[in-house]
DNA sequence: TTGTAAGCGTTATCAT
DNA sequence: ATGATAACGCTTACAA
């Protein structure tokens, strides 16, 4: 049997297509008996609506996307959460869109703004580096959430929420330094990089700057771009390849605590320990970072906090209240256990 | 100004309709030269075809929905690479939908299945207890991966892969038991549950019958129900929580990683260690479990296997080449750090 | 090779 | 309160 459309439904109800869509989405100008009627009939033979008939003829309808660069990312999981949370609340509909690595955001976008008439955008992760031309396609208010943007852009001509990684940055290596470790090693995106990975980086170079520290270029180590950037593989492999190079350091900074956990177990199979051979630090405030041995000092972004306030000025932005927004969270240093001053 | 339509398109280049819809879609009779002015002019324009329209029109697509419960579990990253990377090769697109917690996913199912044209359907994690008149409104193709399915359904009418979780937890447990532990705590699912948590459970209870050990109710520990289920904080609260019992033990099986790393913090903060005072083993095989400190004893599970086998079958399904098929893949045992006999 | 026109399954407009 | 009918933007017979 072919799949049951509302005219099917019409027909067994012995009434008009129009009451029947009246009944499905809670229209006023019902009596209650015939809608309850329609309602069974509709129940008794598994009717479904067709979302794409639906989306096709509305206007518009009250839903939110979120697009993930990189779903993969356990930091996004708990701001998923908040967003999925924050939008029911407002009686928004939400949809997660995985976006590839290779893919490009805002044509996905474009697309699916047509495609579910959407009324707003979340962007999160992932850099940002589009022809304005491009932006200029997307219709509907959106916002970047822990994006780094590239320093081009208008500010006046988007919204953003984040923490400055920058200034993060600088804190964990100045904490770094001010411990005394004078050799600190670093592991950090691809110089090809324009985003936080380059925000971070630039934030360590600062800080030992300011502490009288010269930047040695070998212990500047860029994650292999062959393997998940950011993973724990990556920090692995990247940082076996450090110890491997025998170049001199006390500490080592990972951009992110994937990469720390994959750093220790490098140093632990190189038969060193972490701290007393090696302070590590990570970024991201991730739980492995509290749950690993020994726990992980790291910059804890956050994150709800970055969730609640991205949905908020979404909403401010749909609701005309405000043109564009730029919120920046402070993020906090962590001191845990695998930091130690430099023997 | 409002969107562009095809037809706006085709006034532009002077072209009807159909000849646009050629150029858009690839098709075979239409010039070389006016399909190159086509999508000139669709370039030019920032024309982006409406899905839902397109959807709405064509009888049938070639794409693939995965749906995930739990799209939160690093356990399917790897999976869903590959399940990516497979539909691609089989020039199928492919999306990917998360399924809520509390979302019924043969529901979401049976609406995306209208909506997108789909040609088949893989579902990825989650229990599986749904009526049999529910199943029976798919009507296209579906394979259970990674899947507990309650054995009351008859194997005839659908398909599925996945290890055979009674078998590999108990696997473990003997493990342990041959190891010379006798007093093994565990880490599981609610008894609720019905599906894979409670098929590592019945292995364990097995294996330690098996060993003539008998079952101590207050070494089995279920995960907390307002916590994350199969997350490190789940394991760590849990563990914290039976060790102040004081009831003695001295291994602990954890049903995930995850747990497995909670668990372990739990035990280095109540000032003892792993292995030497208690013997931590997981299950899942995480990259977690081998970058940990101690490296985690586990069960890994092929997930690449197990995602090809899956594509493989789904799609001897579509073409009707089979009607059903179960394929169990085995797992492997990895001994790590974290077990060893006890003292 | 190209164009015309008939749906796809809904919702919205306008009568009744 | 209810129903006929015209869109929504596209693909695809069928004609030319």
């Amino acid at each position: 049997m072919a799949s049951m459309t509302i005219i099917d439904i019409a027909r067994i109800c012995g009434v008009g297509v129009t009451t029947v869509s009246r009944a499905i989405n809670n229209h006023p100008d019902i009596s209650e008996e015939t809608k309850a009627m329609i309602m069974k009939v509709i129940k008794e033979n598994h009717y479904v609506p067709n979302n794409s008939a639906r989306n096709l003829k509305r206007s518009a309808s009250k839903t939110i996307a979120v697009l993930i660069k990189g779903i993969t990312n356990p930091f996004f999981n708990r701001m998923i959460q908040v967003f999925e949370k924050e939008i029911q609340r407002k009686k928004y509909s939400f949809i997660l869109q995985r976006v590839d690595e290779n893919q490009d955001e805002i044509e996905v976008a474009i697309e699916l703004e047509k495609e579910k008439r959407l009324k707003g955008i979340v962007f999160l992760g992932g850099y940002f580096a589009h022809a304005k031309e491009k932006l200029e396609q997307l219709t509907v208010p959106y916002v970047l959430s822990t994006i780094g943007m590239t320093p081009e852009y208008d500010p006046q001509e988007y919204s953003s929420v984040s923490v400055d990684d920058f200034k993060e940055s600088y804190k964990m290596a100045d904490y770094l330094c001010k411990l005394g470790h004078r050799k600190i090693a670093i592991i950090t995106a691809p110089m090809s990089d324009v985003s936080i990975g380059k925000l971070r980086y630039e934030g360590y170079k600062k800080a030992l700057e300011d502490n009288g520290l010269e930047l040695n270029e070998n212990l500047v180590r860029t994650m292999k771009e062959h393997i998940q950037s950011y993973s724990m593989e990556n920090g692995y492999v990247v940082t076996k390849e450090l110890l491997e190079s025998g170049e001199d350091f006390t500490a080592l900074f990972a951009v992110s605590d994937s990469l720390a956990v994959g750093a220790c177990r490098a140093i632990f199979e190189s038969g060193k320990s972490v701290p007393q051979d090696y302070s590590v630090a990570g970024y991201d405030g991730l739980d492995i970072a509290y749950y690993y041995n020994p726990s992980i000092t790291t910059i804890q972004q956050p994150v709800e906090e970055i969730a609640e306030e991205t949905i908020k000025i979404l909403f401010d932005l749909i609701n005309k209240k405000i043109t564009h927004a730029h919120k920046i969270f402070p993020a906090e240093l962590l001191i845990r256990e695998s930091t130690i001053p430099p023997s």
